[in-house]
DNA sequence: ACAAAAATATACTAAAAAGTCTAATTAAAA
DNA sequence: TTTTAATTAGACTTTTTAGTATATTTTTGT
């Protein structure tokens, strides 16, 4: 069993990744926190150094359990089509995020970029990865003869998910789902172009 | 002639746009804007009424600028499809912006979604506008016999703008130009794939 | 059940940031 | 060119936010 301070630290981290989330590093404050997690700041600061160290162990968390979420959401497809597809169809409701305030990862690259070099390194790498993972479910697609090697693995996991996080950014922008749908058509369509 | 104070004030907006582009209106504070000036208080609060006021007339700047660039840019393509490539073209360089700290309007639009909702407005305005435009040299493409009648402008539309405006946010994390070379050249041929 | 350790509350201090005021300088109109 | 109005400088105040210190309570292992 988890110890009580475990229990209170992962609370912490769970009340604090909205708020970061959607107010950004900079923007979120202790007070904010304090607030909603109805702590006070002797116990925040008891597993905390301060607010980066708590920003850092934030974003970390968010990073996991998207992660996480992902890994689960694509294992749950049998061939690299339906593991694609059911990756596209993750973003298909833009303006109900499982975490309020859209993805985490686009969130935090926009923000880390100029301003955080530790946490942007840390999204290069949870980018560079997941592109890694997305072209070997291509290229496994491609090996089992699920699709032609006319298919170019790179181009098309980049392309797909530059266009549906972009897509996210726009979407909550105006409002509105609608063009994710016809974005997330079309990027089916397209790999089953491919289709042999 | 511009006034002193007039030639001041655009002098400030210019020199606050990349500190509020990279920083985020949260992460910028006053004083950097005084430091990037070297004015002092009294001078900018001559200007403006406070930060949000600054911030708010910024954004407006950097929003305003933008479009301009855009436009112009567009309009050296004198078919359809060249206008297309032009704006394709404009992201080529996502890691050495014409303002520092990547595109402005993405960039706004992730840090207004929860916090500001008056910028979150201008920008989906700015989105909206910016589709409407891609999808009416689209339909003119289609008219004139350029583009065959198969291509959905509204959806190739949004998906260009949200690849290359998302490959822009992938690329400055993972600090590589690479994969949005390989994006525009899938992008033009996907276009050119409908030509007549 | 009890003692030691850990966790939490509260009041306090420190630092950073925003914003104000008055004097001086400088630009623009008569 | 002079005079009035606008602009700018710089020190000051206020507000907000982060962080600390100490007392108290609650866990946890014995």
């Amino acid at each position: 069993m988890l110890t009580k301070a475990e229990r209170t630290k992962q609370f912490i981290l769970e009340t604090a990744a909205p708020i970061f989330n959607q107010k950004g590093i900079s923007g979120a404050n202790i007070d904010d926190v304090l607030a909603a997690t109805k702590l006070t700041k002797g116990c925040l600061y008891g597993h905390f150094e301060g607010k980066e160290d708590l920003a850092l162990q934030v974003v970390d968390h968010m990073l996991n359990t998207n992660g996480e979420k992902m890994l689960q959401t694509i294992s749950k497809g049998k061939t690299a089509k339906a593991k694609v597809f059911a990756f596209l169809d993750f973003y298909k409701d833009p303006l109900n995020t499982y975490l309020k305030g859209g993805c985490p990862v686009f969130n935090i690259a926009v923000e880390s970029d100029d301003n955080f070099p530790a946490v942007k390194e840390k999204i290069a790498g949870v980018i560079r990865h997941g592109q890694e993972v997305f072209v070997s479910i291509l290229n496994q697609g491609i090996a089992d003869g699920e699709f032609s090697d006319k298919l170019d693995p790179a181009v098309y996991a980049f392309k797909a998910v530059a266009a549906v996080e972009g897509a996210v950014v726009m979407c909550r922008a105006m409002n509105t789902a609608k063009p994710m749908a016809g974005l997330l058509r079309d990027l089916k369509a397209e790999l089953e172009s491919y289709a042999i």
